[in-house]
DNA sequence: GTTTTTATTAATGGATCCAATAAAGCCTAA
DNA sequence: TTAGGCTTTATTGGATCCATTAATAAAAAC
């Protein structure tokens, strides 16, 4: 699973997740191959992690096609999101958190702190917010030691609208979300203070109910058939910056 | 991924779990061909698969080893497993059963009822109570309607001292161990109930602390390289039965 | 005697080739 | 004209071949 594997599976997925091959396209491996100028071999191996990933779904005998991905699902991932990341807090208040988590944990929020000083956060701000959130939600699943969370979570790693490393949000009402993030923001400093308390059963909570934060507490999450859109920007490897933008 | 990928795939599996590959073990692709009587390609798919479900760990230019799995490991997995449990019996009461979920589950706990009345178990017994015990907690899952419960429970599944579908018994002490599955057998007579009357939380409740019936509450789990040994009996597709034994 | 460099071997990754199967379209018969 | 069967084509699954890379061993030099 070298070069060429790798190629093939960070251009389908970004392919899938921009939108340039929509729910249900069919996908063969033979034009597949020959648009992206490999063999087979590693179309073969990309198309099964992706099915791994959920991002493409078996058809018996005729390839794959993209998966559809409903609100529901968007929401049933965050679920279960929300009840993993709040075993991994239980578990870190359980087990305590090292000097050099401690230590970087105090950093980020003093960091978050800082760009919440202002009203409205700019397009650069929201990216050192998601940087910043990112390795939050990290640190608190290392801090875990529990190799069976991030098994778990690897599959909701690879849904762009439920993953840790997606943030979505309306940039066409940035004080609103400014208000959002800094919420959010807040419920990141009770779940450090909880865990360095060792209030592992507050840290659960606090966690588990961060996760609906990721959609932003909208009623009914936008998907990509909605009358909103949600639009993939600033992709980079493992990590989705989501834009919501109006259909047409 | 038809009859030869299958049947490597399967027959790999048997060979770790039943130990015949012990930990550690290193495989290479050329030599695993030659003695499963394929050629590399379905062994390659074969390796990744098995890496997914975490029984094989990639060596850098190595090839594959046996994953090790330490107590420690099984742990971590159950406590997984019972905040998905939870999560999928706190949604099951939230959305409700249908018709025949109510009529399966409450036959279920009948035929299990109707087990336990004997004081000691056979071993035949124990196969009709795997058996139920399996369904039962398919049921719960289904019930949820929630598909990333589903994704996220799928490699612990494969994990097998940790699966939904492995019940380790100490054949030596059948009458200690039929007391040990009576309660469990209880516990899901109360979550059960507690789905049926609309207790969300109390389900959740239920269903978390039921995932340390598994081993049996053990102060420490036993594992492969413990003084006793757990070795996989009676496996079918994806179920196992579990008997402790004493190594030597 | 030890260390470094080079050569050889083994093992993985990628490409192409072959076979088997399934689907679709066309032809024939009723 | 319609339905059923047959033929052809397309697509996946499996095998083999080729190249690249890494590791180990041996030889030479310090």
């Amino acid at each position: 699973m070298s070069t060429s594997c790798n190629y093939v599976i960070t251009t389908l997925r970004q392919m899938i997740l921009s939108g340039e091959l929509p729910a249900s396209a069919r996908l063969a491996e033979i034009p597949t191959a020959e648009k992206l100028g490999v063999s087979r071999t590693p179309i073969r191996i990309a198309f099964r992690t992706l099915e791994q990933e959920g991002l493409l779904t078996k058809l018996p005998g005729r390839g794959y096609e993209v998966s559809s991905v409903s609100s529901a699902d968007i929401e049933d991932a965050l679920e279960v999101r929300g009840v993993l990341e709040g075993l991994a807090a239980r578990q870190a208040a359980e087990k305590g958190l090292s000097e050099s988590q401690q230590a970087e944990l105090t950093q980020l929020l003093q960091a978050g702190d800082k760009l919440f000083t202002h009203d409205c956060l700019t397009e650069t701000d929201l990216e050192h917010y998601h940087a910043m959130n990112r390795r939050f939600h990290q640190i608190i699943i290392e801090a875990a030691q529990n190799s069976a969370i991030q098994a778990a979570l690897s599959r909701n790693e690879h849904l762009p609208f439920a993953s840790v490393s997606a943030l979505a949000f309306d940039k066409n009402n940035m004080a609103h979300e400014t208000k959002r993030f800094a919420f959010a923001h807040q419920q990141h400093h009770h779940a450090v203070f909880a865990i360095m308390n060792g209030q592992g059963a507050r840290a659960e909570g606090i966690m588990r109910e961060h996760a609906n934060a990721t959609l932003g507490y909208t009623p009914s999450a936008p998907h990509r058939d909605s009358h909103e859109r949600l639009t993939v920007i600033n992709q980079t490897k493992y990590s989705y910056l989501i834009m919501r933008v109006k259909n047409r």
